[in-house]
DNA sequence: GACATGTATCGACGGCTGTCAATATTGGAA
DNA sequence: TTCCAATATTGACAGCCGTCGATACATGTC
């Protein structure tokens, strides 16, 4: 797997900028939106949802590919793209042990999330 | 205004099926998964994101067209369409007070989706 | 009524995205 | 090494989306 294209660009939160993260604190600013968009773009769409909700549902918290790709009647392929957008996004890691690799949600991330939505 | 364009289709959390709505809760079924991807789908354009981030963070809780347009280098109906989506979404509300629109966001949804980051 | 202003809609265009079949890559087994 | 299974990547195609200019609608003013 290309660690290229596994990483996370930039932090979330960017904590430094502001004490209170949520949307109805300060206004974010362009930069941080771009950020915060992409994350949500990945959230936005149905399969990608169901993925990350299957992953952070799991039980032991990590879910082999083979799985996921059972859960639903798309290709193997389409999982995988999924996944990578997913990766790259942040929401989510993976592990390969063996031929299987195994995913797991990026818990910063959906914390990070939770906190955007709090009162301002 | 229209108001088939304003309304919220469905409730975004849907209480009656599972009473953990959290992403790591019960993983969620096909259905909600296209409600929420929809209301992601909304918030994945940084535009959108920073509209919704400045209705929030507005003191008195509610933003005129005017106002938002100014802050954005795009034109009037750009501006309107990404708030169509926000309202079609039920991230964002309108009120007509003589010429102008005001914009508030809606408490439930954002509460909502709150919840859905909430440790599982 | 006519006019001006704020807002929404329409139509079009380029770019992005979800999906697939085909193929490559990786790692274990024989 | 050779083969197989699991996963990732590539290339292509259709459909969606963000943006604009032009226009329509709504409301207040004269």
């Amino acid at each position: 797997m290309s660690t290229k294209l596994a990483g996370q660009p930039l932090p979330l939160l960017d904590t430094a900028s502001c004490c209170r993260p949520s949307l109805a604190g300060t206004p974010v600013d362009p930069r941080r939106a771009e950020r915060l968009a992409a994350v949500f773009r990945a959230l936005g769409d149905p399969v990608r949802l169901r993925l990350v909700s299957l992953i952070a549902s799991h039980p032991g918290g990590e879910v082999c590919v083979c799985e996921l790709v059972g859960a639903f009647d798309l290709t193997q392929p389409t999982i995988s793209h999924h996944l990578r957008v997913l990766r790259q996004a942040g929401l989510v890691d993976c592990e390969r042990r063996g031929t299987w690799a195994y995913y797991r949600t990026v818990p910063d991330t959906i914390a990070a999330l939770g906190t955007l939505f709090e009162a301002g």
